[in-house]
DNA sequence: TACAATTATTGTATGAATACAACTGTTCGA
DNA sequence: TCGAACAGTTGTATTCATACAATAATTGTA
């Protein structure tokens, strides 16, 4: 097999962030349209898909701190789009889980997120299906 | 060929966003940090890197209203990353061009975007080939 | 027990993005 | 020529995102 210098990597990056770029704005206004939400709340149910979360988890993986995870859940939670529930091992920690309104939302985000611009719907069924499987298998991590 | 159903197009584009949204907080920081410039002027400055542009040309690509193209190349006219020039057919129109300084930082962009998330590094050679040219395809249009 | 580290909350401050109204100068057509 | 539409600018207001300090409750440890 041909070695791989990495240049068609960062090509391809490079056009994907290009590509993303392009769309973001108009997908940050439709999320946000869509439901409701400030993009941040969006971002974080986003996050609280798979599996709940502690406060300082969450602020973690946004990159924030926990004053801004605080504020984030304290909306969502009047919003009844997630619930604080006490961690079972430690008293101080509070686990943040979705509600089924919760899930309602996000599905609808989703939904909006599946909708793929030309270039990617352009591509040929097969290198479509070995693309997925790339992917989804990173996304297993 | 077989038919494409657009299934694997959009779970593509839904993880191809998944890992944008990923990495975007992060990469947002690292290109203001870098470039010492608010994200909007970066956008702005990544816009003008092929061609020059009217503020209102501007305005529309980037999804917002003039007042808020004027900001922005205020700032970085001021920074002396771009020019005003007077529009050849209609002198109510201005003609945005980035300066040498202005290449200089876009470089800087650039080479942030340009290191790939592993599961873009992960893809074998012959395919990273064939996606980069349907994109580059596409980038011309 | 006493002390340090953690988890979350409240409050404050600031910069960024966005939107809107009002104005000047320019262009084009009736 | 007159007026409507266009291009840009200025100024204001609002919401969002982000960061930091200070506090309270809990935990683990010396």
């Amino acid at each position: 097999m041909k070695p791989s210098t990495g240049k068609d990597a960062d090509r391809v990056w490079q056009l994907l962030v290009s590509l993303v770029m392009e769309t973001r704005g108009d997908w940050r206004r439709q999320v946000s349209a869509e439901t409701g939400l400030p993009f941040s709340r969006a971002r974080a149910l986003w996050r609280l898909e798979h599996e709940a979360r502690t406060l300082s988890e969450l602020a973690c993986e946004m990159g924030t701190d926990a004053p801004a995870a605080t504020v984030i859940i304290n909306d969502l939670e009047r919003r009844g789009l997630v619930e604080r529930r006490p961690h079972p091992d430690n008293r101080r920690a509070k686990l943040v889980s979705l509600t089924a309104a919760g899930r309602k939302l996000l599905a609808i985000v989703n939904r909006i997120s599946d909708q793929p611009p030309a270039p990617i719907a352009a591509l040929p069924a097969a290198q479509l299906a070995s693309l997925r499987r790339v992917l989804e298998a990173d996304a297993k991590r």
